[in-house]
DNA sequence: CATTATGTTCTTGG
DNA sequence: CCCAAGAACATAAT
């Protein structure tokens, strides 16, 4: 599930159970989620303090403590963050539990454990850990969009996925993007006019602006989001079937009829 | 057994 | 340096 939308509802999670609330216990029951952490360290910097107002950063969400550490979690492909009392029995994929005052808690559960925990120390370590990203998807204005753009070859694609260029759209998202914008995800960045940079920001404030409000991407049938998994994957506009390819070294969903692609350069 | 999966990072080669 | 492609990471479903 996470991209930026998902990511939104799990800081959601964390500022209505976690907010405000002593870290009682921090419970590691799979090490393999920590990175660059140990389970002793993780809990010696947080358990006694308490969680302060989270932030989501792109994909990155930052808890920060009244202790001064933040934890940073990264969801992967898998993960999430889920309200549980301590009480409750473990799910196979819970990770890391977090017993709080109150009795509330908070698990990170992954599956994949493609990505996981960070401690940043203080406040310039959360800019360490993530002051290589772009500007967040979510507030980027249409001029600094159009600016990242216009210096990258790469495909629009791969630009708009690429961490450190925009933080927070994933495959889905700008698969989304591209169909509502009417642009071929092979068309390089730097090829797209300004008109057509206006159409992926106002394209991309839509689709982040209802899925933030979901807390996901939803799959309703009028976004290309829904149609992935029918076969044959049809455009939700109507007519043509939708083609299926590898771009940027993902699975991409494009209708032949709306997108038209670009002509293979020359030069 | 092969293929696929909403992510990131590293390597290799052009 | 830029970029694309492939592999790797870990796990489950089809």
């Amino acid at each position: 599930m996470p991209e930026l939308p998902d990511v939104e509802g799990f800081r959601r999670v964390l500022r209505s159970n976690g907010r405000g609330r002593r870290i009682e216990k921090v419970e590691v029951r799979d090490s393999g989620v920590l990175r660059g952490v140990s389970a002793r360290r993780l809990r010696r910097a947080l358990e006694g303090h308490r969680f302060l107002e989270p932030e989501r950063r792109g994909k990155w969400l930052v808890a920060r403590t009244d202790g001064g550490a933040a934890v940073l979690l990264h969801f992967g492909m898998t993960g999430e963050l889920v309200a549980c009392p301590p009480g409750e029995p473990p799910h196979r994929h819970d990770r890391v539990r977090f017993d709080l005052s109150g009795g509330r808690g908070v698990r990170f559960r992954d599956q994949r454990k493609l990505q996981g925990l960070r401690l940043a120390a203080s406040d310039a370590g959360v800019e360490r850990a993530l002051g290589g990203q772009g500007p967040d998807a979510a507030a980027v204005g249409e001029g600094t969009l159009r600016e990242l753009l216009r210096r990258r070859r790469a495909t629009a694609k791969s630009v708009l996925m690429d961490q450190s260029a925009l933080a927070g759209l994933g495959n889905l998202l700008v698969d989304e993007i591209l169909w509502r914008a009417h642009l071929h995800p092979s068309r390089p960045a730097n090829s797209l006019t300004r008109g057509e940079c206006r159409r992926i920001h106002t394209a991309m404030t839509r689709v982040l602006d209802q899925s933030v409000r979901a807390g996901r991407v939803p799959g309703r049938p009028t976004w290309l989001t829904g149609h992935r998994g029918q076969t044959p994957p049809t455009c939700p506009r109507g007519h043509a079937r939708l083609h299926r390819d590898r771009i940027a070294g993902r699975t991409t969903f494009w209708c032949p009829r709306c997108q038209p692609p670009p002509e293979p350069a020359d030069g």
